[in-house]
DNA sequence: TGTGCATCCTAAAGTAACTTTAGGTGCAAG
DNA sequence: CTTGCACCTAAAGTTACTTTAGGATGCACA
Protein backbone atom coordinates (compact mmCIF):
# COMPACT_ATOMS: atom_id res chain seq x y z
CA UNK A 1 0.00 0.00 0.00
CA UNK A 2 1.38 3.78 -1.09
CA UNK A 3 0.63 6.97 0.06
CA UNK A 4 -1.08 9.21 -1.91
CA UNK A 5 2.20 11.10 -2.50
CA UNK A 6 3.78 7.99 -3.86
CA UNK A 7 0.62 7.15 -6.28
CA UNK A 8 1.23 11.18 -7.50
CA UNK A 9 4.84 10.45 -8.12
CA UNK A 10 4.33 7.22 -9.98
CA UNK A 11 1.42 8.58 -12.06
CA UNK A 12 2.95 12.06 -12.55
CA UNK A 13 -0.05 14.56 -11.56
CA UNK A 14 -0.42 16.01 -8.27
CA UNK A 15 -1.97 14.82 -5.47
CA UNK A 16 -5.19 17.49 -5.43
CA UNK A 17 -5.67 16.03 -8.88
CA UNK A 18 -5.85 12.71 -7.49
CA UNK A 19 -8.56 13.78 -4.82
CA UNK A 20 -10.63 15.89 -8.00
CA UNK A 21 -10.24 12.41 -9.29
CA UNK A 22 -11.77 10.45 -6.58
CA UNK A 23 -14.79 13.20 -6.42
CA UNK A 24 -15.38 13.33 -9.54
CA UNK A 25 -15.97 9.39 -9.28
CA UNK A 26 -12.74 8.08 -11.35
CA UNK A 27 -10.85 7.12 -8.64
CA UNK A 28 -12.57 4.54 -5.82
CA UNK A 29 -12.64 5.54 -2.29
CA UNK A 30 -9.49 3.95 -1.10
CA UNK A 31 -8.93 2.56 1.69
CA UNK A 32 -7.84 4.49 4.76
CA UNK A 33 -4.89 3.84 7.86
CA UNK A 34 -5.84 5.02 11.48
CA UNK A 35 -4.59 8.38 10.56
CA UNK A 36 -7.72 8.86 8.11
CA UNK A 37 -4.69 8.93 5.23
CA UNK A 38 -5.57 7.34 1.95
CA UNK A 39 -3.63 4.05 1.47
CA UNK A 40 -3.11 2.65 -2.45
CA UNK A 41 -2.45 -1.12 -4.09
CA UNK A 42 -1.31 -1.79 -7.34
CA UNK A 43 -4.72 -1.45 -9.01
CA UNK A 44 -5.54 2.11 -7.76
CA UNK A 45 -1.97 2.74 -9.78
CA UNK A 46 -3.08 1.65 -12.79
CA UNK A 47 -6.20 2.80 -12.98
CA UNK A 48 -4.60 6.39 -12.25
CA UNK A 49 -2.34 5.47 -14.66
CA UNK A 50 -4.82 4.48 -17.46
CA UNK A 51 -6.92 8.04 -16.19
CA UNK A 52 -3.88 10.10 -17.21
CA UNK A 53 -3.06 8.07 -20.39
CA UNK A 54 -6.47 9.26 -21.60
CA UNK A 55 -6.10 12.47 -20.61
CA UNK A 56 -3.17 12.82 -23.15
CA UNK A 57 -5.43 11.80 -25.56
CA UNK A 58 -7.85 15.12 -24.38
CA UNK A 59 -10.34 12.38 -23.53
CA UNK A 60 -12.81 14.53 -21.51
CA UNK A 61 -13.52 12.94 -17.79
CA UNK A 62 -16.78 12.29 -18.65
CA UNK A 63 -15.71 10.02 -21.41
CA UNK A 64 -12.97 8.06 -19.29
CA UNK A 65 -15.59 7.47 -16.42
CA UNK A 66 -18.03 5.85 -19.73
CA UNK A 67 -14.80 3.93 -20.81
CA UNK A 68 -13.51 3.01 -17.36
CA UNK A 69 -17.23 1.87 -16.65
CA UNK A 70 -17.54 -0.31 -20.19
CA UNK A 71 -14.62 -2.20 -18.76
CA UNK A 72 -15.70 -5.37 -17.22
CA UNK A 73 -18.85 -5.48 -19.61
CA UNK A 74 -16.60 -8.18 -22.41
CA UNK A 75 -16.03 -5.73 -25.61
CA UNK A 76 -15.30 -2.30 -25.28
CA UNK A 77 -12.91 -2.35 -28.41
CA UNK A 78 -15.67 -1.16 -31.53
CA UNK A 79 -16.04 2.14 -28.91
CA UNK A 80 -12.99 2.70 -27.52
CA UNK A 81 -11.19 2.46 -31.34
CA UNK A 82 -13.87 4.43 -32.73
CA UNK A 83 -12.87 7.22 -30.25
CA UNK A 84 -9.19 6.71 -30.91
CA UNK A 85 -9.49 6.91 -34.69
CA UNK A 86 -11.71 10.07 -34.31
CA UNK A 87 -8.51 11.60 -31.32
CA UNK A 88 -5.98 10.75 -34.19
CA UNK A 89 -7.63 12.88 -36.98
CA UNK A 90 -8.04 15.47 -34.26
CA UNK A 91 -4.66 14.99 -33.50
CA UNK A 92 -3.67 15.12 -37.36
CA UNK A 93 -5.24 18.36 -37.77
CA UNK A 94 -3.77 19.67 -35.00
CA UNK A 95 -0.33 19.47 -35.89
CA UNK A 96 -1.12 20.56 -39.07
CA UNK A 97 -2.38 23.75 -37.77
CA UNK A 98 0.46 24.35 -35.35
CA UNK A 99 3.12 23.83 -38.40
CA UNK A 100 0.76 26.93 -39.67
CA UNK A 101 1.34 28.62 -36.93
CA UNK A 102 4.77 27.89 -36.61
CA UNK A 103 5.68 29.06 -40.58
CA UNK A 104 3.69 32.20 -39.58
CA UNK A 105 5.54 33.10 -36.53
CA UNK A 106 8.63 32.63 -38.03
CA UNK A 107 7.70 35.17 -40.85
CA UNK A 108 7.08 37.33 -38.23
CA UNK A 109 10.25 36.96 -36.28
CA UNK A 110 12.17 37.17 -39.67
CA UNK A 111 11.11 40.16 -40.75
CA UNK A 112 11.58 41.82 -37.73
CA UNK A 113 15.07 40.57 -37.06
CA UNK A 114 16.00 41.27 -40.53
CA UNK A 115 14.63 44.63 -40.85
CA UNK A 116 13.03 46.73 -38.26
CA UNK A 117 15.43 45.30 -35.02
CA UNK A 118 18.24 46.25 -37.46
CA UNK A 119 17.23 49.79 -39.03
CA UNK A 120 15.32 51.36 -36.24
CA UNK A 121 12.54 51.71 -38.13
CA UNK A 122 8.70 51.35 -37.10
CA UNK A 123 7.67 47.68 -36.20
CA UNK A 124 4.46 46.98 -38.39
CA UNK A 125 4.10 43.13 -36.84
CA UNK A 126 0.71 44.17 -35.82
CA UNK A 127 -0.32 45.50 -39.06
CA UNK A 128 1.13 42.55 -40.23
CA UNK A 129 -0.81 40.59 -37.85
CA UNK A 130 -3.59 42.08 -38.57
CA UNK A 131 -4.58 41.95 -41.69
CA UNK A 132 -2.83 38.36 -42.60
CA UNK A 133 -5.13 36.27 -42.58
CA UNK A 134 -3.73 33.67 -45.38
CA UNK A 135 -4.84 30.38 -45.35
CA UNK A 136 -3.53 29.19 -42.01
CA UNK A 137 -6.32 30.70 -40.46
CA UNK A 138 -8.88 28.45 -41.63
CA UNK A 139 -7.10 25.36 -40.97
CA UNK A 140 -6.82 26.62 -37.89
CA UNK A 141 -10.66 27.37 -37.30
CA UNK A 142 -11.55 24.05 -38.29
CA UNK A 143 -8.69 22.01 -36.25
CA UNK A 144 -9.43 23.46 -33.25
CA UNK B 1 -19.68 50.73 -38.91
CA UNK B 2 -20.77 47.27 -38.11
CA UNK B 3 -22.87 45.09 -36.16
CA UNK B 4 -20.93 43.26 -33.24
CA UNK B 5 -22.91 40.17 -35.40
CA UNK B 6 -20.72 41.42 -38.38
CA UNK B 7 -17.80 41.95 -36.71
CA UNK B 8 -17.96 38.14 -35.22
CA UNK B 9 -18.13 36.79 -38.37
CA UNK B 10 -15.65 38.36 -40.52
CA UNK B 11 -13.11 37.82 -37.12
CA UNK B 12 -14.51 33.97 -37.32
CA UNK B 13 -15.51 34.09 -33.64
CA UNK B 14 -18.66 34.40 -31.13
CA UNK B 15 -20.83 37.52 -30.55
CA UNK B 16 -20.46 36.32 -26.69
CA UNK B 17 -17.17 36.52 -27.09
CA UNK B 18 -16.66 39.91 -28.08
CA UNK B 19 -18.01 40.76 -25.15
CA UNK B 20 -16.04 38.98 -22.87
CA UNK B 21 -12.90 40.65 -24.51
CA UNK B 22 -14.87 43.79 -23.77
CA UNK B 23 -15.25 43.20 -20.32
CA UNK B 24 -11.65 42.15 -20.15
CA UNK B 25 -10.52 45.54 -21.64
CA UNK B 26 -8.77 43.75 -24.32
CA UNK B 27 -11.55 45.70 -27.19
CA UNK B 28 -12.29 49.02 -26.34
CA UNK B 29 -15.92 50.41 -25.22
CA UNK B 30 -17.29 50.41 -28.82
CA UNK B 31 -20.00 53.60 -30.02
CA UNK B 32 -23.05 52.77 -29.88
CA UNK B 33 -26.43 53.10 -31.96
CA UNK B 34 -29.70 54.67 -30.28
CA UNK B 35 -30.72 51.53 -29.90
CA UNK B 36 -27.76 51.06 -27.29
CA UNK B 37 -26.44 48.25 -29.96
CA UNK B 38 -22.58 48.32 -30.40
CA UNK B 39 -21.23 49.76 -33.62
CA UNK B 40 -17.60 48.93 -34.49
CA UNK B 41 -15.20 50.00 -36.75
CA UNK B 42 -12.28 48.91 -39.35
CA UNK B 43 -9.85 49.64 -36.41
CA UNK B 44 -11.98 47.41 -34.05
CA UNK B 45 -12.10 44.46 -36.87
CA UNK B 46 -8.50 44.98 -36.70
CA UNK B 47 -7.57 44.76 -33.26
CA UNK B 48 -10.36 41.77 -33.13
CA UNK B 49 -8.66 39.80 -35.87
CA UNK B 50 -5.07 40.63 -33.72
CA UNK B 51 -6.49 39.32 -30.55
CA UNK B 52 -7.81 35.88 -31.88
CA UNK B 53 -4.55 35.42 -34.01
CA UNK B 54 -2.31 35.78 -30.74
CA UNK B 55 -5.09 33.19 -29.11
CA UNK B 56 -4.02 31.10 -32.32
CA UNK B 57 -0.68 31.13 -30.71
CA UNK B 58 -2.06 30.70 -27.48
CA UNK B 59 -1.04 33.50 -26.08
CA UNK B 60 -2.87 34.58 -23.04
CA UNK B 61 -5.62 37.33 -22.92
CA UNK B 62 -3.00 39.40 -19.93
CA UNK B 63 -0.17 38.93 -22.60
CA UNK B 64 -1.95 39.63 -25.55
CA UNK B 65 -3.08 42.98 -23.38
CA UNK B 66 0.44 43.61 -22.76
CA UNK B 67 1.40 43.29 -26.14
CA UNK B 68 -1.50 46.21 -27.36
CA UNK B 69 -0.44 48.33 -24.60
CA UNK B 70 3.03 48.37 -26.03
CA UNK B 71 1.80 48.57 -29.57
CA UNK B 72 2.01 52.93 -29.04
CA UNK B 73 5.24 53.38 -27.56
CA UNK B 74 7.91 52.86 -30.29
CA UNK B 75 10.11 49.34 -29.94
CA UNK B 76 7.92 46.52 -29.20
CA UNK B 77 9.72 44.24 -31.20
CA UNK B 78 12.77 42.42 -29.21
CA UNK B 79 9.80 41.91 -26.48
CA UNK B 80 7.64 40.22 -28.72
CA UNK B 81 10.28 38.52 -31.14
CA UNK B 82 11.13 37.03 -27.72
CA UNK B 83 7.77 35.42 -27.24
CA UNK B 84 7.48 34.10 -30.01
CA UNK B 85 10.52 32.50 -30.45
CA UNK B 86 9.20 30.84 -26.86
CA UNK B 87 5.96 29.69 -28.28
CA UNK B 88 7.75 28.33 -31.22
CA UNK B 89 9.83 26.02 -29.12
CA UNK B 90 6.45 25.17 -27.42
CA UNK B 91 4.78 24.20 -30.80
CA UNK B 92 7.36 22.29 -31.82
CA UNK B 93 7.54 20.51 -28.36
CA UNK B 94 3.90 20.13 -28.51
CA UNK B 95 4.17 18.49 -32.19
CA UNK B 96 6.82 16.07 -31.11
CA UNK B 97 4.01 15.04 -28.00
CA UNK B 98 1.48 14.74 -30.76
CA UNK B 99 3.38 12.31 -32.61
CA UNK B 100 4.06 9.87 -30.14
CA UNK B 101 0.65 10.31 -29.10
CA UNK B 102 -0.59 9.09 -32.60
CA UNK B 103 2.01 6.82 -32.75
CA UNK B 104 0.76 5.06 -29.03
CA UNK B 105 -2.91 5.40 -30.61
CA UNK B 106 -2.15 3.30 -33.64
CA UNK B 107 -0.28 0.65 -31.69
CA UNK B 108 -3.54 0.32 -29.84
CA UNK B 109 -5.86 0.43 -32.48
CA UNK B 110 -3.85 -2.00 -34.86
CA UNK B 111 -3.97 -4.38 -32.02
CA UNK B 112 -7.39 -4.66 -31.61
CA UNK B 113 -8.35 -4.63 -34.82
CA UNK B 114 -6.01 -7.69 -35.89
CA UNK B 115 -6.80 -9.04 -32.65
CA UNK B 116 -9.51 -8.98 -30.66
CA UNK B 117 -12.06 -7.58 -32.79
CA UNK B 118 -11.74 -10.69 -35.20
CA UNK B 119 -10.87 -13.25 -32.40
CA UNK B 120 -13.45 -12.56 -29.88
CA UNK B 121 -11.05 -13.19 -27.37
CA UNK B 122 -10.97 -10.32 -24.40
CA UNK B 123 -9.49 -7.08 -24.88
CA UNK B 124 -6.81 -6.08 -23.09
CA UNK B 125 -6.37 -2.14 -24.17
CA UNK B 126 -7.16 -1.35 -21.02
CA UNK B 127 -3.70 -3.40 -19.18
CA UNK B 128 -2.14 -2.39 -22.57
CA UNK B 129 -3.09 1.67 -21.31
CA UNK B 130 -1.89 1.18 -17.89
CA UNK B 131 1.27 -0.40 -17.65
CA UNK B 132 2.95 1.30 -21.24
CA UNK B 133 4.84 3.79 -19.76
CA UNK B 134 6.74 4.43 -22.65
CA UNK B 135 9.40 7.04 -23.44
CA UNK B 136 6.51 8.93 -24.94
CA UNK B 137 5.21 9.66 -21.30
CA UNK B 138 8.48 11.92 -20.67
CA UNK B 139 8.37 13.71 -23.47
CA UNK B 140 4.34 14.25 -23.31
CA UNK B 141 4.93 15.22 -19.45
CA UNK B 142 7.26 17.21 -20.67
CA UNK B 143 6.42 19.25 -23.23
CA UNK B 144 2.16 19.85 -22.42
C1' DT C 1 11.54 13.14 24.41
C1' DG C 2 10.86 17.09 22.01
C1' DT C 3 10.80 19.67 17.79
C1' DG C 4 10.84 20.72 13.38
C1' DC C 5 9.41 19.86 8.75
C1' DA C 6 7.32 17.36 5.15
C1' DT C 7 3.03 15.09 4.21
C1' DC C 8 -1.50 14.30 4.99
C1' DC C 9 -6.65 15.85 5.82
C1' DT C 10 -11.19 18.65 4.44
C1' DA C 11 -13.82 22.29 2.53
C1' DA C 12 -14.08 26.14 -0.13
C1' DA C 13 -12.63 29.45 -3.32
C1' DG C 14 -9.94 30.72 -7.43
C1' DT C 15 -8.37 30.16 -12.51
C1' DA C 16 -8.72 30.68 -17.79
C1' DA C 17 -11.39 31.54 -21.46
C1' DC C 18 -15.26 31.14 -22.64
C1' DT C 19 -20.39 29.45 -23.07
C1' DT C 20 -25.05 29.30 -21.57
C1' DT C 21 -29.19 31.02 -19.56
C1' DA C 22 -32.72 34.22 -18.26
C1' DG C 23 -35.33 37.93 -19.20
C1' DG C 24 -35.98 41.65 -22.05
C1' DT C 25 -35.60 45.45 -26.38
C1' DG C 26 -35.15 46.73 -31.46
C1' DC C 27 -36.12 46.12 -36.16
C1' DA C 28 -37.27 44.32 -40.82
C1' DA C 29 -40.42 41.29 -43.54
C1' DG C 30 -44.83 39.19 -44.59
C1' DC D 1 -49.16 43.60 -36.55
C1' DT D 2 -46.89 39.87 -35.35
C1' DT D 3 -43.23 36.74 -36.07
C1' DG D 4 -38.59 35.94 -35.71
C1' DC D 5 -33.92 37.17 -35.57
C1' DA D 6 -30.23 40.04 -33.69
C1' DC D 7 -29.20 42.66 -30.00
C1' DC D 8 -28.93 44.01 -24.79
C1' DT D 9 -27.38 43.00 -19.56
C1' DA D 10 -26.26 40.31 -15.64
C1' DA D 11 -25.33 36.15 -13.71
C1' DA D 12 -24.36 31.46 -13.52
C1' DG D 13 -22.22 27.35 -15.62
C1' DT D 14 -18.22 24.68 -17.80
C1' DT D 15 -13.70 21.88 -17.63
C1' DA D 16 -10.00 20.32 -15.31
C1' DC D 17 -7.70 21.61 -12.26
C1' DT D 18 -4.92 24.66 -8.65
C1' DT D 19 -4.71 27.33 -4.54
C1' DT D 20 -5.78 28.59 0.08
C1' DA D 21 -7.02 28.11 4.88
C1' DG D 22 -6.71 25.77 8.93
C1' DG D 23 -5.55 21.70 11.06
C1' DA D 24 -3.70 16.70 12.12
C1' DT D 25 0.01 13.12 11.36
C1' DG D 26 4.44 10.95 10.65
C1' DC D 27 9.19 10.73 10.83
C1' DA D 28 14.07 11.93 11.31
C1' DC D 29 17.29 14.15 14.24
C1' DA D 30 19.25 16.33 18.66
Amino acid sequence: MITIGELAKRANCTVPTIRYYESMGLMPEPQRRESGHRAYDRGDLSRLILIRRCRDFDMPLEKIKDLLEMEGNGKPCQETVAFFETQRSAIKARITALNELDFTLSLYVNRCQSSCMQTDNGCDIYEQMATDISHADKAVASAL
